[in-house]
RNA sequence: GCUCCGAUAGUGUAGCUCGGCCAAUCAUGCAGGGCUCUCAAUCCUGCGACGGGGGUUCAAAUCCCCCUCGGAGCACCA
């Protein structure tokens, strides 16, 4: 303890440094190599982005951003047999870059370029660095199960021969011959000027043979980057084709169905992007395999959405309550307490209210309740419906007794339905939630939704979270 | 099996390059309290980690070795 008050007699300034170097660094960490920045994210277009496509996207955009260069998306649409692209994906992929905040300064399809592959690949074989191998699938397949090397082929596979047509219906059935990544994405990494790459390590040994080539054309190899796989909690492993395959099924609505990891789905549900922003450029670039809660994102969430949130009531698995004696009345919400110059919601309430069935199962004869932002009162019946009865008196009596305060709606509220990642719920709500369509609003009590749209009377509200 | 990586609180992250500012950062989480007509927000307080074992050194989260655990690749997928 005595060597931090003795230094501030002797070198006060030295001790103002120490204090210095402690802060903490923000953001993404310093880029190496970094004088003009090009980078890309480069995703098959077989389905939405997902949490983990977001992370491409926000890393590599961000560093593109913080270096003033450029941020390049580029469709690696290239097996139209195996992993063949869906069309929507391409938008869908233009529109989440979008709304992450990601707007691509260039976007290529690789399916576009093959032309160019080809004219590369010849002159690769000119060079002596390329063959063609003519044995058949099935020769091929022989020495591969006999664990033998094709004679032909000790070296890994730059193109193969593909009947299936494309999926784009511009490319459709033009080409037989198509690249496999190693090539394709070589090639396309030096034409576009790409000076540094960041994507997952599963790719390593893909740019061991990406290198053959860059040596063979006497190119200069992008600085690179790995990431190790995130996993989020909330979500097992799912791969895109599976998803696609169990929407087709009809266990998952679409791929913006709430239990999905995709971008579209978390956008449904009122995430915010600067969320995503915030955790993906605070995770860095670690090759160490990370496992994510859903709540790391849900808590940067809450507090961006939570200052404009408008206030509402909605009664899941509504229950009534006949209250004997009281008087028809008008009760005026907050619109959002934190901020009472944004005003009230106004509910007319006769004589009946209806609650949440889970605050139901809790009440007690007799139990003295506050309904919230409109009046006490005293149980005097369980059943099916609940009785009660009117009690004069302010929310002090309520404190004093250390009463409960619950939510409720009125009986002719607007029917709601809350798409949840664990289901769906019914319920009833106020009126005035109409006017907050496609805005994020708390329930109170309940949780942060997306009020999505309404439809026959109905309201569907996606649950962001708690 | 072979090759290559990695390991800091419940979760994620900073620190490791170049050993002493580390009695280890920040965020989230959790617990308690203040405020509040929400179980939200907000404010205050607290909890919680260097995987294990050796070595080098005056000094190790940091350098070296071994072990353990975890991961990735070993495709005519991306």
């Amino acid at each position: 303890m005595g060597w931090e008050s003795e230094l501030a007699t002797i070198a006060p300034d030295l001790l103002e440094e120490l204090g210095e170097k402690r802060e903490p660094e923000k953001g993404l960490p310093a880029l190496e190599g970094a004088g003009s920045v090009t980078m890309r994210f480069a995703p098959n277009p077989n389905g939405p982005p997902t949490l983990g496509s977001a992370r491409g996207i926000i890393v590599n955009s961000e560093y593109a951003r913080q270096y003033h260069g450029r941020f390049i998306l580029r469709f690696d649409d290239t097996d139209p047999k195996t992993k063949p692209p869906l069309l929507d994906a391409y938008t869908w992929y233009l529109e989440d870059c979008r709304w992450l905040g990601a707007e691509p300064d260039e976007v290529i399809l690789a399916s576009d370029r093959i032309q160019i592959y080809y004219d590369h690949a010849l002159e690769l074989i000119e060079k002596g660095g390329g063959y063609v191998c003519f044995c058949s699938q099935r020769e091929f397949k022989e020495y591969k199960d006999r664990g033998k090397p094709c004679p032909h082929r000790r070296d890994w596979v730059a193109f193969r021969v593909l009947d299936t047509p494309h999926p784009r219906p511009e490319i459709g059935d033009r080409y037989r011959v198509w690249p496999l990544l190693d090539f394709e994405s070589a090639v396309e990494d030096h034409l576009l000027g790409i000076t540094h790459i960041i994507r997952g390590k599963d790719l390593i040994d893909s740019e061991h043979r990406q290198q053959y080539i860059y040596r063979y054309f006497n190119w200069e190899y992008p600085l690179t980057l790995h990431w190790g796989r995130v996993k989020i909690h909330e979500f097992g492993k799912m791969s895109t084709s599976e998803i696609g395959a169990a929407i087709k099924t009809g266990r998952y609505t679409g791929w913006d169905d709430p239990r999905l990891p995709t971008i579209r789905s978390l956008r449904r549900r009122g995430i915010q992007s600067q969320a995503l922003r915030k955790l993906f450029t605070e995770l860095g670039v670690n090759e160490t395999d990370i496992g994510l809660s859903m709540e790391n994102i849900y808590g940067e969430n809450r507090k961006m959405i939570d200052e404009n949130a408008r206030r509402y009531f909605f009664t899941p698995e509504p229950v009534r309550v006949i209250i004997k004696d009281a008087p028809p009345t008008m009760a005026k919400p907050l619109l959002h307490p934190p901020d009472p110059r944004r005003g009230h919601r106004k509910i007319p309430v006769k004589n009946e209210v209806l609650i949440s069935r889970e605050d139901a199962k809790k009440l007690k004869n007799n139990e003295l309740i506050r309904l919230k932002d409109l009046y006490n009162i005293k149980i005097t019946k369980i059943n099916k419906t609940i009785e009660a009865e009117y009690e004069k008196g302010e929310i002090n009596i309520i404190r004093e007794k250390n009463g409960r305060i619950i939510h409720w709606a009125p009986p002719d509220g607007i029917k709601v339905e809350v798409l949840t990642p664990k289901g769906k719920e019914s319920g009833i709500g106020e009126h005035e939630i109409v006017e907050s369509i496609e805005q994020v609003v708390q329930f109170e009590r309940y949780g942060f939704v997306r009020i999505d749209s309404i439809k026959n009377g109905i309201i569907t509200a996606y649950l962001a979270h708690k």
